[in-house]
DNA sequence: GGGCGATTGAAACGGTTGTCTAAAACATTT
DNA sequence: AAATGTTTTAGACAACCGTTTCAATCGCCC
């Protein structure tokens, strides 16, 4: 018998517990979660399974934050400019990473990894506080970067940290509230909120905001360019 | 004797459960909420007294948002204006009433309401889905009607409803990631976002983007006026 | 004052939670 | 084959959950 055939379960037990949490943490909550449904979804017929490889349920929560807050959202936040990049294609490129790996996360990876972090980021828990400021910061601090590249060197950091909440509020309430919107404009035109519509959208509105001359990258033929508001006359 | 003097409770205790009941699940969330614990801070010796008073913790929740639906936002919502009224100024009281009764609802009224309503938003649950609903509709229907009138008449519903997310998402994000904004900014530069800076702040970043001529109201002369972007050459 | 509905009190209920214990099964090495 | 360390199993544990019960108490009208 050339294979072990052992195998309800090719990987550990306790990786399948961890992913079985995650899942469970984010659609549930800390508390609303429970051992024994984290153990039916990972296939362990074991409740004890759960402090056997990690110490307590609190201590699975935090291992299942610090996996998730591993992102690949960090692997593409330091990118190499060409001297030539105008100040609003960076603009774009950032809105679109938040957009794309944030607010749409929902293809490349498993979609508990972001729920959980948002949970955290809405509604910090004494247990994953630190973890979360670690997730956020170089994502502030990318875009600042950005920001004071763009605007006048006589902006006040005060007003420079409003402008970023500004254009970071737009990004995040399309996940934030995701159910108002549903509610508000339908199911339907929702699923056409892709990342290119919105990464679109919050580019020109903020970029116009900011006095920054942005065209579309691409003229995209099938769109039928709307302008908010016609040249000034 | 003038005074009935059974007084350790003037009021109802039916009111003070409900009060009590709010405090609770705006600050725990449902689950995590536990009956005694309400009881607890009501004041009421006897666990027995929501049943008895309310059917379940499941009506008491219900009742207790409910309660927080009946918010003040509305009688402030319709407004009469002079023909005279400009659409960047409607705007900027439309951001106004936002900042000053959701985000920074915290002095006119107790503040578990507003913590209440924003987690059944954020997290809709079965029991006050319909709540909700009928609590933001009236909310983005004058927004919608004010954009209307404020931009050009060709512009597609889809894009309509875009502008207002970017609008309502820089209001909310302040509330909704206050922890995350407070770990950004520091506990004391967050204290002075009052109502007055937010609106000013995303009333100009919005009325920019847009196109609409807007002037701040009072010249207020303690603070330095602070343009995102010189006049263009 | 006696009767009566409304309210409160204390205790207990069955059910579920997270955690622990000890033995059984397994894998690996001696 | 025996021994050892690791993983799984089954079961029980105390603690807590929301709910129920039933008697005690209060306010009020006849």
């Amino acid at each position: 018998m050339p294979e072990p055939a052992h195998v309800p379960s090719a990987d550990a037990t306790q990786q399948r517990l961890l992913q079985a949490a995650g899942e469970v943490f984010a659609e549930k909550g800390y508390h609303a979660a429970t051992v024994r449904e984290i153990c039916a979804r990972a296939g362990v017929h074991n409740i004890a399974a759960i402090n056997y490889y990690f110490r307590d349920k609190e201590t699975l929560y935090a291992e299942t934050l610090r996996f998730a807050a591993r992102s690949p959202l960090y692997e593409n936040l330091t990118t190499e400019w060409p001297a030539t990049a105008k100040p609003a294609e960076k603009l774009r490129w950032f809105i679109g990473l938040l957009v794309e790996k944030i607010v749409l996360a929902c293809r490349d990876r498993p979609l508990w990894h972001m729920q959980l972090m948002m949970r955290e980021l809405t509604q910090p828990s004494p247990i994953g506080e630190r973890i979360a400021q670690e997730f956020i910061r170089p994502v502030y601090e990318t875009l600042w970067a950005i920001l004071r590249e763009a605007l006048p060197p006589g902006l006040s950091e005060r007003k420079l940290h409003l402008i970023s909440f500004s254009i970071v509020g737009q990004c995040m309430y399309h996940r934030l509230a995701r159910h108002v919107i549903r509610i508000m404009v339908g199911e339907d035109e929702q699923a056409t909120y892709d990342a290119e519509t919105l990464t679109d959208h919050i580019t020109e509105f903020s970029c116009r905001a900011l006095g920054l001359d942005w065209k579309r990258p691409g003229p995209k033929p099938g769109t039928k360019r709307v302008s908010t508001r016609g040249g000034r006359k």
